[in-house]
DNA sequence: GAGCCTGTTCGGGC
DNA sequence: GGCCCGAACAGGCT
């Protein structure tokens, strides 16, 4: 589910928990996620500290803990978090919750594709595979000249495909780069190698208005969409291309794996 | 009951 | 080694 304007949404939905003390963290030792880390590290290392901090960079999340813990998230296919309350019955897929003296705050994760780190710092900076994430869609960091740069990297890689790279395009997933191809008027299996500079370039803008379009949407409270993007037109069948002038049944195929939707119209 | 799937990693093949 | 690509992971939902 989750790709980069969700999973701010599912970030904030923990900033009640900010400034309050973990007082006890439950797991599910068995779960996946705790395949790098066991759940009784996860247990000692954040039992009695504060959660003073959250920030998100594409799908990945990082939680600032009092005395230098960090611990990163990222949902996988399925993960959500969410608070609940003291008396709230644990969910079969809860695979951690902090509890806290008002509420808890519940990681959850059905099919296990979510990830857990945990880093302990002395000097208080950011763990550093944080640091060496590339630069975010929606800030200034990602350039023209580091986009450009990227693309001509991978001449044969179908632009679709080119998207989901999130040593490019941190937080870019499945329905995004359906829907920058659709926006860009551009087949999604078009090799990078055969955009002109000008497409390429296109590429990078439309990809900055896609991502920021969608967290100014999503945000808040999961907004809608706008009804003229492809998106809410890409999974029932009998979908159309929702541009006025054309309206032609959208075709959805798989590509390198993943399942695709386009306009065979507009997108040629 | 089979197939689907908004993500990532791993390993085989070239 | 680099690149490509399919399989695997897992389980709820249609």
């Amino acid at each position: 589910m989750p790709e980069l304007a969700e999973v701010e949404f599912f970030c904030k939905q923990w900033d009640l928990g900010l400034g309050g003390e973990i007082g006890e963290v439950l797991t599910h030792p068995a779960a996946r996620i705790y395949r790098d880390i066991p759940a009784a590290a996860v247990e000692r290392g954040l039992t009695g500290r504060t959660l003073v901090g959250s920030e998100t960079h594409g799908k990945q999340m990082l939680f600032e803990f009092s005395g230098g813990a960090w611990m990163g998230l990222h949902l996988g296919m399925t993960g959500r978090l969410y608070v609940a309350a003291l008396d709230h019955e644990e969910e079969k897929r809860d695979h951690l919750i902090l509890v806290q003296r008002e509420r808890k705050l519940i990681f959850s994760d059905y099919r296990m594709f979510g990830k857990l780190t945990l880093d302990i710092t002395d000097d208080g900076e950011r763990p550093g595979w944080w640091q060496a994430l590339p630069p975010r869609t929606t800030e200034s960091g990602f350039t023209k000249s580091h986009h450009r740069t990227f693309v001509k990297r991978f001449p044969k890689t179908p632009l679709k495909t080119l998207l989901l790279d999130q040593r490019c395009y941190p937080g870019i997933g499945n329905w995004m780069a359906d829907e920058i191809c659709w926006q860009l008027r551009l087949p999604p299996q078009t090799r990078s190698g055969e955009l002109s500079d000008e497409e390429i370039d296109a590429v990078w803008k439309v990809t900055r208005k896609v991502s920021r379009d969608a967290v100014r949407v999503i945000r808040p409270d999961w907004g809608r969409l706008p009804d003229s993007w492809l998106m809410n037109h890409r999974w029932k069948d009998g979908g159309v291309c929702p541009r006025k002038e054309c309206r032609t049944d959208l075709v959805r195929a798989d590509l390198r794996g993943r399942t695709t939707c386009w306009c065979p119209v507009c997108q040629k």
